[in-house]
DNA sequence: ATTCAGTTTCCACAATGTGGAAACTTGTGT
DNA sequence: ACACAAGTTTCCACATTGTGGAAACTGAAT
């Protein structure tokens, strides 16, 4: 064997298909999804619900994941006082902006949203912590990428996972995004017009820690009617306020870089 | 074996105890807590970090759950309609009387905190969604026992889980907690006055479903400063209101239980 | 250089996980 | 009422995977 434990990736992969599903799922369908036979997915299936990682319902067989799920939480993702110190901050900048902020790092050349206070006006759906999305059509993304070097971010981004199109808007070529990164490098913070293909406008700031690495990125975001584009300069100053205040927190000192 | 994929446990309880500490942790911590040996605990960490549910630390070698993790708990989040349709009417809640809204669901025996809109004023550490809690001393427990038909929640609370005393108003025999949560009742919401041993004071309100079934329960809820016994009322009618309104988005039409 | 504690790798072995077959359940069509 | 189909659950012989002790490795402390 290739030295992972094949049943808990097994375990996991049905978790990640009821995870994405919208509906509950049979054992057939199931098994059929993670190309297992029935008996293997119903005695997975047995002992993750056994533990509460998922539920069944009795009248209909079918499957969901268990809120047990929720308790695993504790050292805040590899970045243990990351959110501790960005909620206090969030919380300020929201009162200010009256909008959406959120905090999302970058994980696998995707962002990952972290934490989330939403405008006291916010309405409809709202982004999930735990979603990923692509970095190149994110202003969270595209201000970690100008921030970091390209060395270290490149291969996952450009090369793994692609500059694909959401939009009209959205940069699907290497010299365009470059040209874009080192735009939001002078300016300090990074804008996104509906890149992703949703009636948004993001403005977001980098966060460094105390060696002086981009650890994440803070956005405020809003339908593109109460985020306009005359209030970007105002949003991008309250944000990057924001960002220097949780990277000091961090230990970070502008011009200090270790 | 009892039916039960080993491997699975294992590599769960190894998440259960990653998201239990509040620091990373080492192989050596690790093997030991979960009494594995440190090649087993090494395999099983191992393949955890190839799907991303558990990180490594290269400079310290310790370890901490990574962003898949992050995923799942967004994915439970998003399947419950109930959050989605709570969420709007607690955002008003809480402007209305400025004090932190809590969202739980009963699962055996015990609350589950499922969302929470904080009260702009709040500092400090806030209750974590997915922490549980016990049933017979939140007043988000005590009134769902009082709307849920007792042999459905007897068992679990009573009997498995125990009235355990947390503070000097903890309620520990079966008398006092049914006197109180007809009390509730006919009361329509419940109080609790620090009887999980914390400052708090917490008014909350039952959430029925098209059924007429409690699916949830909302809480207000803040330091006992705050929160004084003379706003009681206000806050009762308050939060019976907003379940009111969550409860009609869910199906439930008062007087027409199936 | 040596020691120690923790981490990681190796590998012989046996216990667990596997998956096909069978049994069971429920819904549908006649 | 019966037959059939599809899906779920249980059983069990078997072999592959997971196990865990030993050894090797790593880095810090002395």
């Amino acid at each position: 064997m290739s030295g992972s434990v094949q049943s808990v990736e097994r375990a996991l992969a049905i978790l990640e298909l009821l995870g994405n599903a919208d509906i509950h799922l049979g054992i057939s369908e199931i098994a059929q999804s993670s190309k297992l036979p029935p008996s293997t997915a119903h005695r997975m299936l047995a002992t993750l619900m056994e533990l509460g990682y998922v539920e069944q319902n009795p009248e209909t067989s079918k499957y969901t994941l268990g809120v047990r799920i929720l308790q695993l939480r504790g050292a805040v993702i590899g970045h243990l006082t990351l959110g501790v110190h960005a909620m206090p901050v969030m919380k300020l900048l929201m009162n200010r902006v009256n909008e959406t902020v959120h905090l999302a790092i970058l994980n696998k050349g995707e962002i990952v949203y972290i934490e989330r206070v939403e405008g006291l006006k916010t309405q409809g759906m709202y982004t999930r912590i735990g979603k990923r999305a692509p970095a190149h059509c994110t202003a969270l993304g595209k201000v970690m990428l100008a921030f970091t070097p390209q060395h270290l971010w490149y291969e996952q981004v450009v090369r793994r996972n692609g500059l694909k199109r959401f939009s009209a808007t959205t940069i699907t070529t290497e010299d365009a995004l470059f040209a874009e990164l080192q735009r939001i490098y002078k300016l300090g913070y990074a804008v996104d017009n509906g890149e992703t293909g949703e009636a948004v406008r993001c403005v977001a700031g980098p966060i460094h820690d105390y060696t002086g690495s981009v650890v994440a990125a803070l956005s405020i975001s809003g339908p593109q009617t109460q985020v306009t584009p005359g209030r970007v300069p105002e949003l991008g100053a309250a944000v990057l306020a924001a960002c220097q205040a949780i990277s000091e927190k961090l230990g970070y000192k502008a011009g200090h870089e270790l």
